[in-house]
DNA sequence: TTTGTCAGTTCATATTTTGAACTTACGTGA
DNA sequence: TCACGTAAGTTCAAAATATGAACTGACAAA
């Protein structure tokens, strides 16, 4: 199977993989979160080539991800916005990016994290939606 | 910059991404937290070619996401098993499958997801580790 | 007039991925 | 004993993708 047929397997972990699972995807989407909007931000943010830039911003356009906005005619000039859909994606990154932190060591990102609502940095906790309390390696899957 | 350099960036994000975020090998991951542990496995799984998930596989016990066991000698034969760093990928599985079940549109997992702890099956709730309460869209990053 | 910016495209060359067949070593049933 | 079946890969040629560098087109600033 070719990677470009996974968005046909039903699953939700592939369906989504099909979206934002390949090499680059991630990282532009990074970008904008931090506040990047145009081709040469991400360009020389991502440092990946002219041309996988140019598909990848194509494809997350195509599958809602990114809106891409015109703020000049002459000569054209686009600049990339996330959608609510893209914006969905921030707990994606941030466990990826605190999973980094704690397992691989990686350096902390030169960005911090503010809960508006409170005004504080702070990390993620995964709670249970049905006991209320805190989740850590208490999960176990099982076939439905 | 190839992708293969990626992991020379001094970035959370990329850093992680060098390890998990190319094609297949999430999908691995998710059929290890299924309970699948062979080489067959994970190619009726995943559907990966044979050669992509050699490669995938031996990189994955490189980086010790995953452990390499022989469980018989003649013919050798092994089994993969995810190591505590492995485990700790759960949250990004997690966050992405339900990204793209609600953003998406993906159909459900066939797994249940079970809090061991209280017994239920549930969905995983962001808290903020200052405040205690429940993080949704209220999260902005400022440079550091 | 030269240089610079921006959002790409084009191109020839690398690198990766693909499916199919092959390998090795055993077990099973006829 | 012979033909299959299983398992974990490897090998191969062909196809698909990615790469860096150069180019384009339209303008702006020095």
């Amino acid at each position: 199977m070719r990677w470009s047929e996974v968005d046909e397997v039903a699953c939700p972990v592939a369906r989504g993989l099909s979206v934002i699972g390949d090499a680059w995807t991630l990282l532009i989407i990074r970008d904008c979160f931090k506040g990047y909007t145009r081709f040469e931000d991400f360009q020389s943010q991502t440092k990946a080539s002219r041309a996988t830039l140019a598909s990848r911003l194509a494809r997350l356009v195509d599958d809602g991800i990114l809106e891409k906005r015109s703020y000049q005619d002459h000569p054209p000039r686009s600049e990339y916005i996330l959608t609510a859909k893209g914006q969905a994606l921030l707990p994606v990154l941030i466990t990826l990016s605190d999973w980094a932190q704690n397992e691989l060591g990686a350096p902390p990102p030169n960005m911090k994290r503010i809960h508006s609502t409170c005004g504080h940095e702070f990390k993620p906790v995964v709670h249970c939606s049905e006991c209320g309390e805190e989740v850590g390696n208490d999960v176990s899957y099982v076939r439905s």
